[in-house]
Parts: C-alpha cells; sequence; structure tokens
DNA sequence: TTGTCAATTCCACTCTATGGAATTGAATTT
DNA sequence: AAATTCAATTCCATAGAGTGGAATTGACAA
C-alpha cells in the first residue's frame, strides 16, 4: 500500500548489508498499536516479496526478536527487542549523574522532565522523570519519538549541534516538509537560534501540542554527541512567562552541572 | 577469544538469514558496561571476520541502530534500538492493566513488583514498579534479564507452561547447565512445581542472590503466551513466612484478576 | 620519518538470498 | 463433506549479495 520503506536504501553509499537492513526494516513496521502483523501485512508496508518476508520473519523468531502466535499466524515483537534497549541506556553514564537534578525540577516544575537523543530526523526519549504528583497519570515512555521539527527538544539540539551539522540537519528536515508547513518549521528553528543566543534555551509553545508547553536546552557531551533535556507540560499549568523566568534559568543551569561532569 | 556465537547457528531448520542473524549478533554483543566496541572487539565476541563486522556495522550506522565516534572510531549502540523496545511495550495492553495492581502490592509490600517474559532461556522485564519509598535507591530496568534457572519468576513461568513445553525447556536448560549446577537447578525447579500445585505460587529464597527473598505466580495471556510477576526484596524485609502467607496470595488474586481480563 | 595497529576497501568466488510459481494448511461457506 | 478462499510456506532456478583473505588507507606513537 505504502511505499515509505524502498527496498534499497542508498546510491552508492559504500556497502550496506541488504538483508540485515530489511530485517530491521521488517521490526520498524509494527507501529504502536498493532500489536500482531501477518507476513502478508509486513509485505505490504515493507514492499518486499512475501517469500522474503517469511524467512526474515522466521529468522527473527528464532533469535527471539518477534514472537509467532500459532493460533493467528501472527507475529508480534519479542523480549529481546527490549534487551538491547537495557544495554543502550545502561551504558549512557549520563543517565545516572542527570536523574537527580531531572527529578529535582520535575518536583519543582510539577511537570515532566526529559532527557532525549537524536535519531535520524526525530528526538527519542532516553529518560523522563515526572513529579510524584503526576506519576500516576502522566508517563511518557522512554523510546518515544518527536519530530526534531516541532519540538523544544528538536530546536535545542540544533542549538547545540555544530555549524555545519546543522545546516545539513535543517536541509534534510526541510526535505522533509511539505513546502506549506516549512515556513512555520523554519520560523521555529530560527525563532529557537535567537532564544538559544539570547536566553541559553528554546520554547515551544503549542508548537507541538496545542495546549503544550515546553521549553528545552542542549547537553553537549564529552564524545560531542548532543543531547537535549527539556521540561514540559499543559499550558495553564507553565506559562510562558514561568518557563522563562523560572524553568529556563533552573534547566540551563542543569545542562552546566551535567557538562562539567 | 570466545567463540559463543558460532557461525552458522541452526542445522537445516528452515531457512535462516545468517546476515540478518550475524547483524543482530553484533549488536547483541554491546553488554552491560562496555559503551564502545571497536570493529575488531566486535569481530573476536561474534566470531565474524573483520571485513564482515565492518559492512555490518556500517549498514547498523546507517541505519541509526548504532553511533559511530569518530574520535575512537568505534561504535556504541544509537538510539533507534530504544525504539523497537518502545514498540513492543506499547502494544502490550496486559501492561496498562496491570500497573495499578503492580504498584498497589509494591506499596503494600514496601518491595518490588516486576512483570517478566520469557526470552530463550532468561526473563526479560517488562515492567517494575517499586514503593515510593524506595524510588530513589531501587531501579530494576525494563529489559534486564535474569536467568529462569534460579528465579521465582523463571520457576513461575514453567508453571504456567503447557506439559510438553514445560520438559523441553527444562531439558534445555539442563543442556546450559554443568552437571554441578544441575541438582541445584534441577532441585529448585521441583520445589517450585510442588510450591504451585500446593499454593499457587513460586519461591527463591536467596537462590538467585543472598539475601535476596522472592515470590511469583505465572500469568496465562488471552493467546495462551505465559508472563510472570514477581514480588521481591531484601531477605531481612520480606521473610518467607511474610511471603508465603500475606505477599503470596495477593499475587495470586492479582493473577486471577489479569487473566479475567 | 618510520613503525604499529585497526578500519576499510578491493576483488574474485561461492553460496546466500531472492521472488515468481506451486504447494500446503487453516478457516469459512455451501 | 466438499468446495472455496486466503495466507503462509516451500520449491527452484538464478542473480548477485555477501564473504573473507589480502592489500590499502589512515591514525597515532615512537
Amino acid at each position: 500500500m505504502n511505499d515509505e520503506n524502498k527496498n534499497v536504501p542508498a546510491e552508492k553509499e559504500r556497502q550496506v548489508v541488504t538483508a540485515l537492513a530489511r530485517g530491521l526494516s521488517v521490526l520498524r513496521s509494527f507501529r504502536r498499536g498493532d500489536r500482531f502483523l501477518g507476513n502478508q501485512e509486513i509485505a505490504e508496508r515493507t514492499g518486499l516479496a512475501k517469500a522474503t518476508v517469511s524467512r526474515l520473519t522466521h529468522t527473527l523468531t528464532v533469535l527471539g526478536y518477534l514472537n509467532h502466535s500459532k493460533r493467528f499466524s501472527q507475529y508480534s515483537l519479542g523480549p529481546a527487542v527490549l534487551s538491547l534497549g537495557y544495554s543502550m541506556l545502561g551504558n549512557l553514564d549520563i543517565l545516572k549523574s542527570s536523574r537527580p537534578l531531572m527529578q529535582e525540577l520535575a518536583e519543582h516544575a510539577e511537570a515532566s522532565v526529559s532527557l532525549a537523543a537524536r535519531d535520524g530526523l526525530h528526538m527519542v526519549y532516553l529518560e523522563n522523570c515526572v513529579s510524584r504528583a503526576n506519576m500516576i497519570t502522566l508517563r511518557i515512555d522512554v523510546g518515544a519519538r518527536t519530530r526534531i521539527a516541532n519540538t523544544a527538544m528538536g530546536r535545542a539540539l540544533l542549538c547545540g549541534l555544530p555549524e555545519k551539522e546543522r545546516t545539513d540537519l535543517v536541509a534534510e528536515i526541510r526535505q522533509s516538509t511539505t513546502q506549506k508547513e516549512w515556513l512555520q518549521v523554519k520560523a521555529g528553528i530560527d525563532q529557537g537560534l535567537i532564544d538559544y543566543r539570547e536566553k541559553g534555551f528554546c520554547f515551544s509553545l503549542g508548537d507541538w501540542r496545542e495546549n503544550v508547553n515546553s521549553i528545552a536546552v542542549p547537553l553537549v557531551q564529552p564524545d560531542n554527541s548532543v543531547l537535549a533535556i527539556n521540561c514540559g507540560g499543559p499550558a495553564w499549568q507553565l506559562s510562558a512567562e514561568k518557563l522563562e523566568q523560572d524553568i529556563g534559568p533552573r534547566l540551563v543551569e542543569i545542562s552546566r552541572r551535567l557538562e562539567n561532569l
């Protein structure tokens, strides 16, 4: 039906192992909400031949990355995918150091404070702290993705990147954006750069979702990779003013402390 | 150095796409604690040729599953692996329904309550609830793995499996166990089956770690797959008696309610 | 500059992965 | 029971992807 995932992604960009890329695109074809997928559905989503999908799903099942339900003869994501994420987070020292600071701010602001990294044109949540008050209700999950283009997180990330990389990334974003959207997106990014230069943080006031405000700062790691930390919540609770006067400076301070080990 | 991962895993078990399996074994070669790995190190761990690893890591990097640090010319796990886990958890309805019950028990017992699924010979944590009191200190992460052989979780899982599958799995466990260990392991499993038949839950009193007690029940899902829920903590806090008299029955009740939707 | 070590690229070869067609298998209908 | 449908799997011939040994590049240290 859709052809988002073309068969061979690159042109002559060195050598890509297609069987591996295809297998992973099978895993990726599971979106939030589809518990079970059949080979046929997967074949349509990935654009691969049925026979190919059959073998890939079988391989993934043997390895534990997929479960096979005999009843429906369909597949669901298996526990093995979780272990990978666990290994990743376990190796990030920054998580240990950032947690207490993030939690403290979450309590103070009675909001949600998150740490995220870039994945393509998205930000992936690595950690999320919420105030005890909100703990039960709100739960932004680790691994969730938001677009770079229209979030405070994304704008902060851009501000933390070196000139060259930022330009490239913005160009990529433009590519993936309709002409109509682009004006808004561009405005948001530019404003983010200004805010960052003048104040040290970036905003998103309803740009991501109506009635959700957020503020974010970049966090440059020792190996020069860039993360971002945000603090966000319902607009009625986090006014633009409160974000700028109170939360912003605290975020900047957190970032500063984490960057100095 | 080690040859844990032989090249081609299966014998003639249908058709396995080796390039995919190899690529995933590259991801798996990152263990807790190694932030960065070079191609050479990965080649040694997986038993693959250098050239092969070079292409696999490159492919994984392009797709976002690995990050490449130019400074050290080494790789680390990338954010994309997290998204997969997120998709998996997001599709598990059982999580939503189980959370409040698990949290309630965690508060009552002032301990840690977890939900896990089988992955090979291990249990992978899908969710973990801790009492507010312990929240800061203790944090068993989602995605973590423990052996089936010597945990209450694992024993409960075995009890929830149909006869045939249980026998097969126990045989597998035996395979992976030294003759010396096996006696202990076997005893634990058998005792688990007895406990389950008589009381409805399984124990691990220091079998996993000294001074850690735990109790667990199986949870059979609508599609007949089996999960397990445990409640565990330091032995001085969770006496065998308390587990049996108080916590156990509550766990059984939780399992019962979840199985009846 | 020279030497060392690891990553990458080259290249020829093999066998893996592929996809269209045929088969199996399960579920539903007549 | 038999017939029909739909999807998963297997078959098979073929192309070419993936492979690994050897050569090259590149970074860094002496």
